[in-house]
RNA sequence: GCGCCCUUAGCUCAGUGGAUAGAGCGUCCGGCUACGAACCGGGAGGUCGCAGGUUCGAAUCCUGCAGGGCGCACCA
């Protein structure tokens, strides 16, 4: 609708010049935008006011000579001038009614769009470090990848969701030596525990079923040959563990990306990811060697100072593993929009880690995405939580307390880049208060609705129902109560809100849009009566109430939250 | 010290350079003999942190200042 608006405006702008009665030097953009205000129309251009000094006249003059050519079209009740030069457009009932049949025939894939023109994108996310149980924030994270990629699906790209493992390196010792620690305590065995090591209680866990798996025996080996082959086995539990508890919240990974394949010779035998990641720089010249150490020169990208990728001891660093990451996504993998959504005490990394993107050759393709954190409270009080003895309410915690609708629709309610005040009685409050049992009950309300009239209380699933209640040929001209207009509006935005939300990598747009969507089956509900003694009457507005719920679990499933039939 | 994010109603937060700045919660008043009251209607409540600038028009863009959060390793 808003591509014919455009349209309309522009060619009446045409026609205006055409015919002499405008002269301009430039054309302006055409712009319009959805007025605030419901008695400025459905749709407003403020092109007059853009082209006034260009004509050299008066704004509303402008107006006028540009209004007098848009009427006529039959979606447009009326054209009006108002405030300082606007041009309000006001759409036709008819016009408005189309919106429920274009929901009901398109269902699943309304609102769709080609956005992505079948570009291949990948949302990289979570990638918390396989030592540990996820915090909240992960969760956060988690939720906001998920339903970044599902909106990127639906404007029209091919999406992979991908786990970075970093499975290689210090903090992976670390983690051995901890369980070590612990599996050598259990076995009643004089030991220190490492300085540095990992404190949480879930150290000790994965110790305890070692020892249960494999008895004492490894008490007796060297430490170094324990070490190893605790690594793996803890490894491999952790990993499990963060793949159950994303799962528990929906969220499911094309691809868990090891750390450790960058460091091993290629699938050809020849040399690392890493090494011909450093090679292709040194290629385009951003290389050079400095006490013992091969520097990245990310200052000529805006960087703050060059990064080593090769330490003096010949280890690479953190960094240079990324590098390589990233040219595995572009040159082997060929993305052509690669989006890391990382954690704020990250953001530190997003200058080089873009001059690294640049330099490989792939500039403007990637794109980090800054994810605020999460504080924790009950009842309005912070959870207080210690990071040295490891004593914290995890991500799974939170999931087993709050559950996963209420989990993902909080995490997405704020925008990305605003730290998150989580308030964990809240989400569970089964009230008015709790915005996700708001939007869900519209939809198990319509689920009544269409139970009712279809005379199946029982019935599972309503969609069928909806299906053979509303036959082709209904009448939806009956329709046309402000508040049966109002919704119209509302259902007709989706497309809009679901590009922006997709364009601006901000799902929270759509926890907006489904409050205000569900307020507006509420309010139709409150004064239209659905089910009722006029056929053709009942007929239009269970179409109405069906393309209600169909954008409802739409938006819904946009979120990754449930649609209940029935609550 | 440098960099990034934030500052909007009592609270938590929306707000693509547009018209009288919005929502939820809280507060006050009102609405169930028809489809789910987990709902709806109405009232009160604002110097959009402060000061300049750009613009026909600024909560929005630019500069400076103040306050809060996070980050500044040949760690990962």
């Amino acid at each position: 609708m808003q591509h014919l608006i455009k349209s309309l405006v522009s060619d009446a702008l045409d026609a205006a010049l055409d015919a002499g009665e405008l002269t301009l030097v430039e054309r302006p953009e055409i712009t319009i935008e959805r007025p605030r205000e419901l008695s400025h129309g459905d749709w407003a251009t403020n092109v007059a006011m853009r082209a006034a000094k260009g004509a050299g006249m008066p704004p509303r003059q402008v107006a006028e000579v540009i209004s007098a050519r848009m009427t006529g079209h039959p979606d447009v009740a009326a054209v009006e001038i108002a405030g300082p030069g606007f041009i309000n457009i006001r759409l036709s009932a008819a016009a408005l009614q189309r919106v429920i049949v274009s929901a009901r025939e398109q269902r699943a894939d309304f609102g769709r769009s080609d956005l992505g023109g079948g570009k291949r994108a990948q949302v990289e996310f979570v990638s918390a470090n396989p030592v540990g149980p996820m915090h909240v924030g992960h969760g956060r994270w988690a939720a906001l990848g998920d339903s970044l990629a599902r909106l990127l699906g639906h404007v029209g790209y091919r999406v992979e969701r991908e786990f970075y493992v970093n499975d290689q390196g210090v903090q992976m010792d670390v983690f051995a030596e901890s369980v070590a620690a612990r599996y050598l305590e259990l076995c009643d065995r004089e030991v220190e525990f490492p300085e540095s090591g990992y404190r949480g209680a879930y150290i000790t866990d994965i110790a305890r079923e070692i020892l249960a798996d494999e008895g004492e025996s490894w008490a007796d080996t060297s430490a170094a040959e324990r070490e190893s082959h605790f690594k793996e086995k803890a490894y491999a539990q952790v990993l499990a563990h963060l793949k159950h508890v994303l799962s528990g919240m929906g969220v499911e990974f094309d691809v868990w990306f090891s750390e450790r394949t960058l460091h091993a010779p290629g699938a050809d035998g020849g040399p690392s990811a890493i090494v011909r990641a450093i090679a292709r720089l040194r290629e385009t010249g951003y290389i050079f060697e400095e006490e013992g150490a091969t520097w990245f020169r990310s200052t000529d990208f805006g960087d703050d100072k060059d990064r080593v990728l090769q330490k003096a001891d010949g280890d690479y660093t953190y960094f240079a593993a990324d590098i390589a990451y990233h040219w595995d996504k572009f040159e082997i993998r060929g993305f052509d929009l690669v989006i890391d959504i990382w954690g704020a005490d990250h953001h530190g990394y997003v200058k080089r880690m873009e001059a690294a993107a640049a330099a490989l050759g792939h500039p403007g393709k990637l794109e980090l995405v800054i994810g605020q954190l999460v504080n924790l409270f009950r009842n309005g009080e912070v959870v207080r939580m210690s990071k040295r003895t490891g004593e914290m309410v995890t991500f799974e915690d939170l999931l087993d307390e709050v559950g996963p609708d209420a989990a993902r629709y909080f995490f997405l309610r704020r925008s990305t880049d605003q730290a998150l005040d989580f308030d964990i009685a809240l989400a569970k409050e089964q009230s008015s208060d709790n915005p996700v049992y708001y939007v869900q009950y519209a939809h198990a309300r319509i689920c009544s609705i269409l139970r009712k009239a279809a005379v199946q209380p029982d019935a599972d699933d309503v969609a069928p129902l909806a299906a053979a209640l509303v036959l082709a040929d209904v009448d939806l001209a009956l329709l046309g109560h402000d508040a049966e207009l109002a919704l119209f509006r509302k259902l007709a935005e989706f497309g809009e809100v679901v590009e922006i939300a997709a364009t601006q990598r901000a799902p929270h747009k759509l926890t907006r849009y489904a409050e205000e969507l569900a307020a507006s089956f509420h309010q139709f509900y409150t004064v239209c009566h659905v089910i009722g003694d006029d056929p053709a009457l009942t007929a239009a507005r269970l179409a109405v109430v069906d393309a209600t719920r169909i954008v409802l679990e739409l938006v819904l499933a946009l979120l990754g939250v449930s649609a209940p039939q029935r609550m």
